[in-house]
DNA sequence: CTAGGTCAGTTCAGGAATCGAACCAAGTCC
DNA sequence: GGACTTGGTTCGATTCCTGAACTGACCTAG
């Protein structure tokens, strides 16, 4: 299996949006991460989990560690046996499937989300928003714009 | 042109994240969005921008305006041109955007990332955090937990 | 020691999605 | 009229995903 990425369509080859959708931008890998995050670690919990093909979660498995997003680690001799786990980098994609999470339960009206993440001090939900250092305040999504064009209005 | 959606792929099909990658989660339409959100408004406009081929970008943007997310308005009527533009739904995918521009500039190390998205009241960059009620405190992403199983340690 | 089961994959054939290129229609510019 | 723009559609070739079967290393029960 091969690219994924997309060196460069288009005259945004550098946006980090895009280089983040490179390696996570598919339709499994973010799901694969978020069974990551729930505790999962092994081949086949994750496998049941997604019902995800064999040959994809190996190639997504394997791309996952290449990137440094997850860390393939020996559990076992005999047989030989890994598991995965978050690193550092990984776990600090949390904020995506935290945003994900969010929309989908405001715009998606699923009848009763099963809440997957969780405040570890606290084990309670908790919210996702922005602050600007600069005017000292926090705000919401509709008061995101973009510095090439101020225009985003409906 | 079908699916994208996997309905109920293993026990959590009912899972925000799932419903929310079944709308978004494809290699363009966050790409498509970034557009959107950075002013562009016209199928060639967005296509020369990523190098995306027409039947795909035809086929996202009925998806996307499908899923009430871009709105197709009427802009000229000799001769019939019509452009997308967010609507509530869609500009309030700006956090998921955010997430991954953040992470991108953080572990992607591209050498000058181009800045996206900014505080609309006064045009700069901002953070994107996590701020829990039951606490009363704001906290980072490696405090990211799950219900199902807290165990998320490396 | 043999039958059956688990776990982590690989291999393979078929189908689906994506790709670039070509084409089309409706209008504008000159 | 001829060239150009915009917003698509259609086409064949390639690439990707899928499910099912297979492998190999091990474990357990009988």
């Amino acid at each position: 299996m091969s690219d994924l990425v997309k060196q460069t369509h288009g005259s945004h080859g550098s946006c980090s949006i895009e280089q983040a959708l490179g390696l996570v931008g598919d339709r499994w890998s973010l799901l694969v991460l978020r069974d990551c995050f729930r505790g999962l670690r092994r081949f086949d919990e994750i496998r049941r989990d997604l019902g995800i093909p064999r040959a994809v979660l190996a190639d997504r498995l394997r791309r996952l560690v290449d990137a440094g997003i997850l860390s393939r680690r020996r559990y076992s001799d005999h047989p030989p046996r890994d598991e995965y786990r978050l690193t550092q980098m990984g776990r600090e994609l949390s904020p995506i499937l935290v945003a994900l999470m969010h929309w989908g339960d405001r715009w998606l009206q699923v009848g009763d989300p099963p809440t997957v993440l969780i405040h570890s001090a606290c084990g309670e939900p908790f919210d996702l928003g922005f602050h600007c250092t600069h005017c000292a305040v926090d705000f919401g999504p509709l008061e995101v714009a973009s510095r090439q064009s101020e225009a985003i209005l409906p």
